[in-house]
DNA sequence: CGCGCGCTCGGG
DNA sequence: CCGAGCGCGCGA
């Protein structure tokens, strides 16, 4: 028999068919090793057939692996194809996609997993009460005796492991315990929906399109018809792929739904070990699980027979992949629900203004959950006009409303948040005294600042501006290009009140995963009165005592230069005002501006989306901006400049020729330094362009294609999120 | 004259 | 991607 092969090797030279003799019992989508130029090279079978058309003499043949099961289905086959062509990348980078790390890398994988039981009882441990993961992990252990690691860590990550160096669990390998006749394990509980639920899950299970749009307000119990929908398809045999937001995956997640699906959840979480991954996978593969929960990458699990797709907090920015293939969730998901036959379920509270549209216009079916479960008011938010505090002699970072509330809070032994809207380096010019901020003239985005060239750029069309040293609006000349960062503001905080535990959290005090748990946990114990952080404590996290919200510099994300900004800050407002008041007490959010008139401000404190949609999108329309364009940027980044360069110019006369040629589809086209020259030693330049139509989105990343070499990357990305 | 590095080509 | 093969430049 002979075998076309793909080679694991990730380079437009090697992406096409080699031909291989193989034995009979290698199957399509089996994983092979293939003598390739001198060494051996993993493989994929991607089709079987008698003969070939290169001389059969000249062949090599392939070593099989042995996977007792091939590595990929067909669909994962057919998805890799159809993601390489529309992505233009090898098919060797998107079968990748589909294979968990271990198995790549991998020694031929034993079916072993890491089973842990006591040693001692939990009488006579010495824990700390906080050591909420070793505590459960170790509660477990005593119900259940042996158990799996995998399973354990998916619930109380790292417990078991703590619990291991301590000596008070012995951790052994042992074969998978497998049972082909485990039924499904679900619980019966007959859960009542409520009215609003019920139509929910009766429309998306009746309604004739594939995607269905679940708008509801946070509270509104969106969980609860995704569960239904999932436990529904598992009691017809049916798979499922559930899609969050890698920071939601936190261990109370995880565990609702260990106790809702028990082993027919399979969860794919970076907290995972290689080996953990690995087995997760192997259960979806294998049919043992059937439903995949997971951030992103979980989109490509490797199930059959898919029942329903759901993708909750639809809006999120995590579900674009920041490098290459830097495939959209959305893309492959809708893939999967068609070849299928099933629906893609996508669920917000701000869905992004694109999905919203399509729904709106009846391309999506829009589902529409108004009240909240508990029937609880949201917070309410007070605006705090900075403007006026600077009048008064308020130079601070805390309005006196602000202050008085934190006052209320830190007596009444609660617990407040501070929020401060802080990206990176991109900083724009505001006017302390009326609130004026530069924009461009030409696409109404505003400016960033750039320290080395001392200038306003606008990062959509290049263009250049003198740094002001006055306010053209009010003359004004306290200008500042950005307020301060967190240390800065936990410092004022804690002259501001001695006594009180302020916890910090943003980039440069959490290193990696673990350091970011540990803040949550540390302050969801209260043990800390206020926590100070930056986006990252927007999502998830119940604070059940937290009743004070402020949000210190709300226009810095609206004024941030990108056409999404509105969009964004509207998302941000609602997220964090949604942290305030979890549980009896009534929660309060303030929110500090410059601009207090502001329209996105305005809806989001009423938390009116419809109005806030109905506002941006015509603005969308006015200026052009997608959905009524699409915007691709083209990023060519090397170490060596000159590399970098000549494939800059390689694309941008291949770009320049179809624009010639096609001016009527494009509004906008222009090549450019990247806003940032240079990131872990590459040069980075860029290509904008902005599209009417793009039906030449192809041939765009065909140039793309062709200018990319061994050591300059060229990548194409639509409507970034963020252009660095 | 010989080796070394950089580029080109082929791999089944 | 990676190694083989080959051409040209420089040093003993």
């Amino acid at each position: 028999m002979v075998a076309e092969v793909i080679v694991d090797i990730a380079a437009s030279e090697t992406d096409r068919i080699f031909d291989y003799l193989c034995d009979e019992n290698v199957v399509v989508g089996s994983r092979v090793r293939a003598p390739f130029g001198g060494k051996t090279v993993p493989g994929f079978v991607m089709k079987i057939k008698e003969t070939s058309d290169y001389p059969m003499e000249k062949l090599k043949r392939v070593l099989p692996y042995h996977d007792e099961l091939p590595a990929l289905n067909l669909e994962c086959l057919s998805l890799a194809e159809k993601l390489a062509a529309r992505y233009r990348v090898p098919k060797a980078l998107t079968l990748r996609l589909f294979l968990p790390a271990e198995m790549r890398t991998g020694k031929v994988r034993e079916l072993l997993r890491n089973y842990a039981e006591l040693t001692v009882p939990i009488a006579e441990m010495k824990l700390v009460k906080s050591a909420k993961n070793q505590i459960g992990a170790a509660e477990y252990l005593e119900q259940n005796g042996k158990t799996d690691c995998a399973y354990l860590n998916g619930i109380y990550p790292g417990g078991v492991a703590a619990l291991e160096k301590k000596g008070y669990v012995r951790i052994t390998k042992e074969q998978i315990l497998r049972d082909p006749y485990k039924t499904v394990t679900a619980e019966k509980v007959e859960r009542v929906l409520t009215p609003d639920q019920d139509r929910a899950v009766k429309t998306i299970e009746t309604d004739g399109r594939t995607v269905q749009l679940l708008h509801g307000v946070t509270g509104s119990g969106k969980t609860e018809i995704y569960l239904t929908l999932i436990a529904k398809c598992l009691t017809q045999g049916k798979s499922s792929i559930f899609l969050v937001p890698e920071i939601s995956l936190t261990p109370q997640m995880l565990s609702q739904l260990r106790v809702r699906f028990g082993k027919n959840a399979a969860i794919l979480h970076s907290g995972l070990s290689a080996g953990e991954r690995f087995d997760e996978w192997w259960r979806l593969r294998t049919g043992e699980a059937k439903i995949a929960i997971g951030a992103r990458s979980a989109i490509f699990a490797p199930l059959e027979n898919l029942g329903v797709i759901i993708v909750d907090e639809e809006h999120d920015s995590s579900y674009s992949s920041e490098s290459a293939p830097r495939y959209n969730t959305f893309d492959v998901a809708l893939l999967r629900a068609k070849r299928n036959g099933c629906k893609l379920v996508l669920g917000s509270a701000t869905p992004s203004v694109e999905t919203y549209k399509r729904a709106k216009e009846g391309e999506f079916s829009l589902i529409r959950l108004e009240k909240r479960i508990n029937k609880r008011p949201l917070p309410e938010i007070h605006i705090a006009d900075m403007r006026r505090e600077v009048r008064r002699g308020n130079n601070s970072n805390f309005s006196g409303a602000l202050k008085e509330e934190i006052e209320k809070c830190l007596s009444a032994d609660k617990q407040a948040i501070l929020f401060l809207n802080r990206r990176g380096y991109s900083q724009t010019v505001i006017c302390k005294e009326c609130g004026y901020v530069a924009k461009c003239e030409a696409c109404d985005v505003s400016l960033t600042y750039h320290k080395e060239e001392k200038c306003l750029k606008c990062h959509y069309c290049g263009m250049k501006y003198n740094m002001l040293s006055a306010c053209p609006d009010c003359g004004g000349v306290k200008l500042t290009y950005a307020g301060t960062g967190t240390q800065r503001v936990v410092a004022d905080l804690q002259k501001l009140y001695p006594t009180a535990r302020i916890l910090r959290m943003d980039n440069d005090t959490t290193s990696g995963k673990e350091g970011h748990y540990k803040i949550l946990k540390a302050f969801g114990e209260h043990k800390a009165d206020i926590l100070v952080g930056t986006q990252m404590i927007a999502k998830g996290h119940d604070f059940p005592a937290v009743t004070l919200v402020g949000i210190l510099d709300a226009d810095m994300s609206l004024h941030f230069s990108d056409y999404r900004s509105g969009e964004r800050t509207f998302q941000l407002l609602t997220q964090v005002a949604g942290r305030s008041g979890r549980a009896e007490e009534k929660g309060k959010v303030v929110l500090q501006t410059f601009d207090p008139e502001n329209e996105v401000l305005r809806f989001a404190t009423s938390y009116d989306y419809e109005g806030f949609y109905e506002n941006e999108i015509s603005l969308r329309a006015a200026m052009a901006f997608p959905p009524y364009s699409k915007i691709v940027r083209i990023l060519v980044s090397g170490e060596d400049n000159k590399k970098a360069l000549d494939a800059l110019k390689d694309v941008y006369f291949a770009l320049k020729v179809l624009y010639e040629n096609n001016a009527e589809k494009f509004l906008f086209f222009d090549k450019m330094h990247a806003p940032i020259k240079r990131i872990q030693n590459k040069h980075r330049y860029q290509v904008l362009m902005r599209l009417s139509d793009s039906s030449i989105l192809p041939e765009i990343y065909n140039a793309c294609a062709e200018a990319r070499t061994r050591d300059v990357l060229v990548s194409v990305e639509e409507n970034p999120t963020n252009l660095s």
